[in-house]
Formats: structure tokens, sequence, C-alpha cells
DNA sequence: CGACACATGTAACACGTTACATGATTTG
DNA sequence: CAAATCATGTAACGTGTTACATGTGTCG
């Protein structure tokens, strides 16, 4: 395929969710070519279009890819565990407060992502579709563990107040 | 508190695992101070040590961060979602064996969690904990969504094989 | 004609991350 | 004394991302 119909394609079936800056496709062509995983068929074609083309090696990469599992994020870069981490041990954040709001939120986030499946399921898109449920498995997993840290803090207080200032720290 | 300060307290609440480069403190440091959240108190110390110390912009962003709910990624980068997706999209990829490779790897890593809960628990680090019990939590769903997309894909077969050559895309 | 879709590409930035350089101080 | 720890910092890279530049073809 081409850049822009590799936009196309994309754009097509996340249903115009999801953008896309075209910009970003060339240069990850770019990147692509570069190591070798990904090589231009001949030059550009009467309408100017430049078609790639997967390499061998590039079809290695695939395939290794696949048949890895992702490893959840090691070192955890998750941010609404650390936020909430960070409100239970910083003096003077109402922790109840963040969870509700981002309660709120992502019941919100929730709704709008059900709306989409049920767009999804009539367009048919079975990878589109794929991704739309693990997002709503995600939010529910969400819901549930914030549910579960507002019993957690709430039967066990802040484990006394700590004191900031002082503290020789290292050593 | 100063760099080095800053890194052994992390690594000493969350007992060595997430390694953090020294160096990571430093330039992050010098960023904040760039964009003003954080100011250094004096020259440094007679020990070569610098100071820093939150400015009152810092503060406010702290706050908001607080009070702003985690957007939970729009658009979604979800690599297992879409390695799936793709698994069931592209020919000649066998998707049982992706799910199960998975499978396995995160209960894997869901059993090294335990331990490292149990660990966390005796050690009474409520914040490294409740990241712990996220990262738990994350995993339990994962699989839980593993299993749905197994008796999802083969209870509805690939939806009738892709035509990839021709297809005429754009327009 | 002017606007819009098609099509490609480049320059630039921020951020996370690492490897390396440099010294002072402690401790076996 | 040598090795380890304490302590700071810089140069560099890769990636995701955007804004911008440029040109062709189509259609109301």
């Amino acid at each position: 395929m081409y850049g822009y119909q590799l936009r196309s394609e994309f754009e097509a079936s996340t249903g115009s969710t999801w953008p896309l800056n075209v910009g970003q496709v060339y240069t990850t062509l770019a990147r692509l070519e570069r190591d070798g995983l990904v090589e231009p068929v001949g030059e550009s074609d009467a309408e100017g279009r430049v078609t790639y083309r997967i390499t061998d090696a590039g079809r290695a990469e695939v395939a290794g890819w696949f048949a890895t599992p992702v490893n959840g994020e090691s070192p955890p870069r998750d941010e609404l565990a650390i936020k909430l981490a960070m409100a239970l041990t910083t003096p003077g954040v109402d922790t109840h407060r963040v969870i509700q709001t981002q309660r709120t939120a992502t019941l919100r986030s929730l709704q709008d992502l059900t709306r989409l499946k049920a767009r999804a399921d009539e367009q048919a898109d079975a990878a589109w579709l794929l991704v739309l449920e693990s997002m709503i498995f995600k939010a529910e997993a969400e819901v549930r563990w914030l549910d579960y840290c507002e019993v957690r803090i709430t039967a066990a207080p802040p484990p006394a107040p700590v004191e900031l200032p002082s503290k020789e720290v290292v050593r």
C-alpha cells in the first residue's frame, strides 16, 4: 500500500474515531524502511503514489511480535494507580474526592464506548470491535478497582500523618 | 529534597522493584525547573547537594492533576488489544495460539505480582501496595478478557477470508 | 476560478531513557 | 589504598506527534 491509502483504511475501520495525522504515516513508513522492515516497490507511479511492500525481515518481525506475549508494563506506568497512591500519601489531598471524580469520568467514558460499540456492531469491523470491547472491559475493571480502593481506604484511615519537613532520609 | 535522595526514597518504597536510573531524576528535575514548577533552594551545600523546593506554580499543577480525571487513553494504544485485532484480521496467524501464549504469560506475571504483594503487605507501604493491587486487578481483567475473546472467536469463525491483493481502496 | 480531496514529505519538539563523565566521601 | 557509595550532571537516541510546505487533480 501507499501512505495515504494506509491512513484511509485506518480511518475507515475506526469510523473516524482515533484521528491519525497523515504525516505520522510517512514518518513511520520512513523509519520502517530505515530498519529494513519495509521497502518501496518501484518509484512513485503516475499519480505520484509510492507503494510499499513488507520485506522478509518485516515478516519475521511481525511473526515475532505475534509469538511474544505483551509484558504488562514493568515498571508500571499506570497514571491512575500512581495518582491514587500519591493522593493517599500526600497530606491535604482528599482521596475520596479524587476517586469520585475519576469514577464519574470513567463511567461517562464507558457510556461513550458502549455507544461506539453499538455503531461498530452494525459496521461489523471485527478488529475495531475487538479493540473497543477491550476498552470496555478495562473501563469496567477500573470502576471495580476504584470501588475496592474506596472501601480499602475508608476502612483503614491514613496510616498516621507523616512528618514531611524533617526526616533524615538517606542512610 | 535533592536528586539522589528522591531516587533513594523511591527505591526504598518500591523495594527495588521498578528500577530507576538516577540520571533520569536529574533530567526530570531540570525540566521541572525549566517549567518553573520547582526551584533550587540556594546553591549546592557543603556535601555538594542541591536541594529543590516546589513552587506555587508547581503546587497548582499538582492540585490540577489531582482534580482532573485520567482520560483512559484516547486514542487507545493498548498493544494487546491491537495485537489480537491484527491477529484476527491477518491471514495465516493462529489467533488461538496468540491468546494462549498471552494467557499463560499474564498468569505467570499475576503470580509474581501476588508474591510482591505479600512482601508489600509486610512492609506496609500504602502507596506501593496500591499500585501493586492495581496491577493485579488489571492482570485479572486481562485474563477475563482473553477468555471472553477466545469464546467470541471460536463461536464466530473468521468472517469469510478477506481478499487482500485486489481491493480498490481509496475513493 | 476557487475550494477541496489526494498525495507526499520535512522540520521540529517533548519526553522517556540510557550511557557516560566527574568528583567527594566512606569503608573494608 | 582500593572499592563502593554518594552525588551531580550531560550528550545522545528513539519514538510519538504536530505544524507546515508543496504539488496535482477534480468539481461546483
